[in-house]
DNA sequence: TTCAATTGAATTGCATACAATTAAATTGCG
DNA sequence: CGCAATTTAATTGTATGCAATTCAATTGAA
């Protein structure tokens, strides 16, 4: 690539899944409004709706969220009523985290907006599929980086 | 796609994009350290490097930024002499940003960046380009929904 | 057992993001 | 011209995100 052509925006893979990325969480504010959730409330309730009862800790591996983001998230999620926090009794230092009835009850509504998503983005579900496998192999190979780097023999 | 699989987290795209897109501004952190760029003040600059002496309006178009982000990040990156924000003689709306000439100079120490971050990211180019072909053509699918939508017949 | 090292969550500080509103300047219609 | 509608930035309020630090609980080695 020319020298000036590499810091060109429209060059930058970075940038093209940075703005994308934002624009998908626009598409979802209103249809998540509906439920009162706002789109990082909504993955951490896709999370705990396979598995709950979890610590911050492994919601935030799960999510790539640390508790930075998640205590106060959670502090909120809890003050709708959709999660309970609580001390595991047989290790203070981590908090469970646990769906209520009513978070239980949330998903039942969840379950049209992928579709109502779907219609808005003109895009058929095979293209959005290759887009997730492309995007989920660029997360193994940048993701697992800095742990190696630490491990790398001097 | 079964009911319950459909709100699986591994199932979407949206996630992918949006863990990605995270990962992805960690990996530039620390190599824009250097320059002393965030990642946002980074595009911003992409952008002003290509055309200057635009204003916010349009410099927001090209990023896909509000003035609620870019009226403060102007701001600082004024602070740090690399943007000059003049108000448009002609039309007293408008602020200019125009480069000075250490943001000029900042260019040449940016040439390094995106083959930097690539090392770090164990992919080849030839993928990566894949990805912003697929992501700009995501982004061309959605963007335009609202505008468009606002003007369907009824 | 004891205490230093580690672990997990919370906190702090800073920088985005964006919806909604505001305020100033300009435009365009009558 | 005169003023309502529009346009452009700035502001306000809320919600992330993350690096770095702190604090309490637990672990592990001597």
């Amino acid at each position: 690539m020319e020298r000036d052509e590499s810091l060109k925006l429209e060059n930058q893979t970075c940038f093209a899944i940075y703005a994308c990325a934002k624009e998908i969480t626009k598409l979802y504010h209103p249809v998540l409004k509906e439920l009162g959730l706002t789109y990082t409330q909504y993955i951490t309730m896709l999370a705990l709706w396979e598995r709950d009862r979890v610590s911050v800790k492994e919601l935030g591996e799960r999510l790539y969220l640390d508790s930075g983001t998640l205590t106060p998230l959670l502090k909120k999620l809890e003050t709708q009523g959709f999660v309970s926090r609580i001390r595991d009794r047989s290790d203070e230092r981590q908090l469970l985290i646990e769906l209520t009835d009513a978070g239980r009850a949330l998903k039942e509504r969840a379950y049209d907006v992928p579709e109502k998503v779907f219609c808005q983005a003109g895009m058929p579900a095979s293209e959005l599929m290759k887009v997730r496998v492309q995007m989920t192999e660029l997360m193994r190979a940048i993701h697992p980086v800095a742990a190696v780097a630490e491990t790398t023999p001097d």
